[in-house]
This record gives C-alpha cells, structure tokens and sequence, in this order.
RNA sequence: CGGGGCGUAGCGCAGCUUGGUAGCGCGCCUGCUUUGGGAGCAGGAUGUCGUAGGUUCGAAUCCUAUCGCCCCGACCA
C-alpha cells in the first residue's frame, strides 16, 4: 500500500495529480509529442470499442446507418449559420497550404460536421418520401481548446454524431429525446455512471440549437461532467443550408433537424466516478480484461500450479473475458497491486493450498473482499461476481451523487459545501443571474432537469419567484 | 491569453548558488536464489544535460535568445 501511494497520489489530496497518475499508470494513453493531444492506447482503445459496440447496436436498432463525410469543411459552409460560426470560431483549426499552394479557400478541420452534413443533405432531400434521414457517423474531431486534460478535454478527440431530418418538428424533437434515453441507458447500464437528463439553458446551449438535451454526471470531486448531447435544431440549419423537401400537399417545406454525440470523453467520466486510490475501477461490461488469474507458486510447485492456471483459464474463457498472468518475474503481491491499478474487476488466485482444497480465491476490485469458491462453480461464481461489480459500482457512484446533492434557496448556500457537487434551486432564467452567479462562484447550471421538483419557487441569484428548477454545479 | 512550474538515461529526480571527466532511485539486460499483498544478492547496458548563440583555457552550471511540455484560470463535448 505505501507503493501505490507513492506512484498514484491520493484521490482526496489532489485529484487532478491522482487522475492524471491513473491514467498513465494504468496504461491508459500516453501523451503526444503536441500539446493538447493523446495517444489512447490499446487498453483505453478496447474500453471505447465497448461503448461503440453498444451505442452502434442501439442506433441501428432505432433506423440509423452509418456514413461518413469528409474531415475537412470549406470556410463558407462553416460560416453559413451565423450562430454556429460564432460559437465555434475561436476553437476552428485551418488548412490553408495544399503542398505548396495557396488554397484559395482556407479549410476548417472539422469541429463538428453539421454544416457540412447540412450541405449534402440539401442536395439528397427532395420530397416528404426522402425523409426521415437518419444518419450517423463515428469520426475524430478537432477543437482548438486553450486547457486540455486526456479524454475530458483534447484538441483532438473520437466520437460520433448523429444527424436527422424529418418531416415535422414533433418527430424531430422526438428523435432528439430517443437519442438522448439511448445514451442514458448505455452510460448508466455499462459506464455504471448515474446521470441527471435535462434540457439546457440558453446560454449553455449548442451553437445554432433550438435546445439542447444533456446527461450531467457528477465526477468524483464534486464537478460536472456533460456526458453527452442532444440537440433539436430546429430548421436553423435546415434554413441556412437550404435543406427542403416537396411535402404531401404540394408545399415546398423546411426540414426539422436534430444532431447528438458522445465522444471518449466518457472514458474519462468512468475513470473519475469509479477510480479509487489503487487506480481504476472498471465496470465488468466495458473492462477489456474481467478476470485475471494470479497463479501462486515456489519450486517445484509453480509447474503444476500454472498448469491447473490454464485449465481455470480454459474454463472460464466461455463466460467471460479472462487474462492468465503467468509471468514468473513477477511476485504475486506485484501482480495483485498492478491488476488493481488496471481496474480489472475480479482476480482469481490459485495457489498450493486451493489446488489441495479444490477450490479458488476470488478477489472482487470494487470491495477488495475475498471468498474462497469450489472449483467446480467458479464458472457460476465469476458470472454472478461479475454482474455483482457492476451493480455496486452503479450503486456507490449513485450513493456518492445522492451523498453530495444539495437544495439550497440562495446561491450563498454553496460555500457551505465548498462548491462541491451538485446543487438543486430554482432560477428565474435570466442570463444576468447565470452570468452573476458564474463570475461569483463559478457554479453554472448544468441543465433544467426533467420532472424536477421545485425549491423554493424563487431565484437563488436574484430571489424573484420562478418555475425554472435548474442543476447547478462547477463544470469540467 | 493570464498565473505558476518544469525541460539532465525509458520514468522520477539531484547536480547549477561558488564553472573543472555525468550522478541517484526505479525500470531494463544476465545469473542464482525467491513467489499467499509491490522479493534478495551479484554483475551489466543506457546521456548530442530542450535548442541556438555568447562569455571562458574549460559551460548541465554564468549571460542572451528561442522552442516545448505540465498544472491552475478565462473559453469549451
């Protein structure tokens, strides 16, 4: 234990330290030689083939298909929606130089594809019969942000988005909601990361959206982190890119469009709403390894145990993910402590004294308890442990959250908990008393939840009475 | 862009004040002994001291310039 403390520090001491100790020491990424850049390596890669994998099934459960457009925008679609430019300008990388030429027109690397989406769908719809458009794309992105932290915040980043058209704003707007229970389920029944869905304010809202739909999910120190979008747009975009179709009555009409994305910026919420002071804590659906089995042995011993290691190895491989570490330059107390800082959810030791027993020893990674299990139902055993991790994992970060949810009636209210989680109040939805509030405190509101009950019926900023009840909470 | 910190071996750092043959820990390689919570001993390999100028007989060290990275803030998925 004093060895993990001296390579990750403490999560309660300084969790920024602890979070960018984690990820490194768990051979999560490595930094690129650019700043604001990382490599995800193999392992962080896997967990986001996880989230993929179950965010694509559902999109092509609900009529989607995936395409794919181009990386690169030309300047005036860009700048085609007045608000959309305006909103993502000072985060715009361009290409100007093709070889050795001057392009006569600068290319923006895409922050977000909706202005060139946009453009081609005006030339695919025509009539009411080409609609809806259901459209997703999984594709890297480039945002030129001034403060960066591995998944959270990168100049670069992986992510999809979705982009429809439809018919009426009604079925729009519920393409956007669909969306938006779609990545609720996959984050809270696979990240096991609880979120609070809610529609933003104005101010917080995306470039060029009518509104926009959020998951707010509470990290481990207390802040914010927006865990995915979905925007109704409207005919914003429809409007600034001419997307129009020749509707059942003879009418040429405007179409409604939604967009929605998550990024590998969920990896990052995973990291802080589960990790502890050994490292991560993975949820056994998104771990890349689920069990990993430590074989313990001296001499003569150690041939034999291996070889029952790999029988334990066979056997299990059918019900889940499982890792033989049979490194012989490694002591077992080595391999306990570096599976743990790896965030693998079950360890299974097989030594001597289980070999003459006939049984194995279960370690589970999210309460560190041990229990001794008949070889013959370690098969049941690790199938049951495993949805066991991924439940109380669920059940702790939802603890942690009720732990740290306040009401409060004024705003002076939130230094009595250091700022520090998430704070339910009302708000008369004036921009001035956001704008106060952030400069004040730097607490912002997360989102206006859904079904949210009310407070006090009065603004905590300005103390007028209201029936705006907000989510505020310091943001990642 | 503001504030702070740092560039010396794969990683973490000392050395710089007061210039004089490049060091420590971990890791790595070899061998032997070890293995139920981060093993021990012995031997070994690894450096344009971020870069470019300057001062000097001599620069990791002093001077000038420059590049880069990290953290905190403002901005943001």
């Amino acid at each position: 234990m004093e060895k993990v403390l001296k390579e990750i520090t403490p999560k309660s001491s300084d969790f920024s330290q602890w979070y960018v100790d984690v990820i490194r020491k768990s051979d999560l990424v490595d930094y690129a030689p650019m700043k604001g850049f990382m490599v995800m390596k193999p392992y962080s890669y896997r967990i986001w083939e996880f989230i993929q994998e179950q965010m694509d099934r559902r999109f092509k459960e609900t009529g989607h298909q995936n395409a794919y457009f181009p990386l690169l925008i030309p300047e005036h679609l860009l700048a085609q929606e007045a608000e959309h430019i305006e909103g993502f300008s000072a985060e715009v990388a361009w290409v100007t130089m093709g070889g050795n030429e001057q392009l006569p027109e600068r290319l923006a690397v895409r922050p977000t594809s909706e202005t060139i989406i946009g453009a081609m769908y005006a030339q695919w719809i025509h009539s009411y019969r080409d609609l809806p458009v259901l459209i997703n794309q999984w594709a890297n992105v480039l945002r030129w942000e001034k403060s960066t932290r591995p998944f959270i915040r990168t100049t670069e980043f992986l992510w999809q988005e979705g982009h429809t058209v439809h018919r009426t704003a009604d079925e729009a707007l519920a393409e956007t909601l669909q969306q938006l229970e779609i990545y609720r389920e996959v984050i809270e029944d696979y990240l096991a990361v609880p979120v609070i869905a809610g529609v933003k304010s104005a101010g917080e809202r995306f470039a060029g959206a009518v509104d926009t739909y959020t998951l707010e999910a509470l990290m481990g120190d207390g802040r914010a982190l927006q865990s995915a979008t979905s925007h109704f747009l409207g005919q914003h975009f429809s409007k600034a890119f001419d997307i129009q179709f020749l509707d059942e009555d003879g009418e040429l009409k405007y179409g409604w469009t939604s967009s929605w994305g998550s990024s590998t910026r969920l990896i990052g919420a995973v990291i802080m709403v589960h990790g502890d002071d050994k490292g991560l804590r993975l949820p056994p659906k998104i771990a890349p390894i689920q069990v990993v089995i430590v074989p313990i042995g001296r001499g003569a011993e150690r041939e034999a145990v291996v070889a029952h290691a790999r029988e334990l190895e066979s056997a299990l491989s059918p019900v889940c993910r499982v890792k033989l570490d049979a490194r012989d330059e490694f002591t077992p107390g080595y391999k306990f402590n570096d599976w743990e800082m790896r965030g693998v959810p079950l360890r299974v030791e097989i030594g001597p004294k289980d070999m003459a027993k006939q049984q194995v020893v279960i370690a589970r990674r999210d309460t560190s308890e041990k229990i001794s299990v008949p070889e013959e139902q370690i098969g049941v055993a690790v199938t049951r442990l495993l949805d066991e991790v991924q439940k109380e994992l669920f059940r702790q970060a939802a603890a942690y959250r009720e732990a740290h949810t306040f009401s409060i009636v004024n705003y002076q209210q939130m230094e009595e908990n250091g700022y520090r989680g998430f704070f339910r109040g009302d708000w008369c939805g004036s921009e001035e008393c956001a704008a106060h509030l952030k400069s004040e405190t730097g607490m912002t509101i997360r989102c206006l939840p859904f079904n949210e009950t009310p407070v006090a019926d009065q603004c905590i900023v300005c103390g007028q009475t209201t029936r705006y009840r907000a989510l505020f909470a310091r943001a990642y």
